[in-house]
DNA sequence: AACAGGATGCAA
DNA sequence: TGCATCCTGTTT
């Protein structure tokens, strides 16, 4: 059973928690999904804080689409929108253990959209209704950490990380 | 083990 | 100008 709209319009830091465990699932590749992070417009390292911008915008649309931005000259980075339409805020997947067709290494932000192949052209797709694109909802029995958030100045405090153990 | 710096594009 | 990164080399 695949994750719906009504999953991703939860608050963030519920729809991040939950993501642990369910299967990210993008052109036939596979993992489990082992590290997240909740980004809100209300706290100053979000993207989204400050208003739409041509970047921001798609993470102020509804809930269950993709936002992939582009950073440090060489990596992508893959979020899910969350909260109701209007509401700027997203998830970050940060890792995932390979299930299936996934090559190279998947821990991290950056490898890992490059080990599935997402980048700017995956920005802004509804993964509640793709075909290929899309979360498997796995309940499965697992336990987790709650932690800061990695690589980030501002709001560096706030634990809104999540980690499979 | 810890740290420094480079690669590199683009949002703001 | 600085970043929601990663890799490689150098110093403890």
């Amino acid at each position: 059973m695949r994750l719906n709209r009504e999953f991703f319009s939860r608050s963030t830091l519920e729809v991040a928690k939950d993501l642990l465990g369910k299967e990210l699932v993008y052109k036939g590749k596979r993992g489990r999904i082992t590290e997240v992070e909740a980004y809100t417009m209300d706290e100053e390292s979000c993207h989204a804080f400050g208003g739409v911008t041509p970047r921001s915008k798609v993470m102020y649309g509804p809930p269950g689409v993709s936002y992939v931005y582009f950073i440090y000259g060489m990596y992508h980075c893959l979020n899910f929108v969350t909260e109701e339409e209007g509401r700027g805020c997203a998830v970050l997947i940060r890792g995932v253990e390979p299930i299936e067709g996934l090559k190279g290494n998947t821990d991290g932000p950056g490898k890992l959209c490059r080990a599935f192949g997402i980048d700017k052209k995956d920005n802004g797709i509804d993964i509640c209704s793709s075909d290929d694109f899309y979360i498997e909802d796995k309940r499965m029995q697992f336990e987790y950490q709650q932690t800061k958030r990695i690589g980030i100045k501002k709001a560096a405090d706030l634990p809104w990380r999540f980690v499979v153990q």
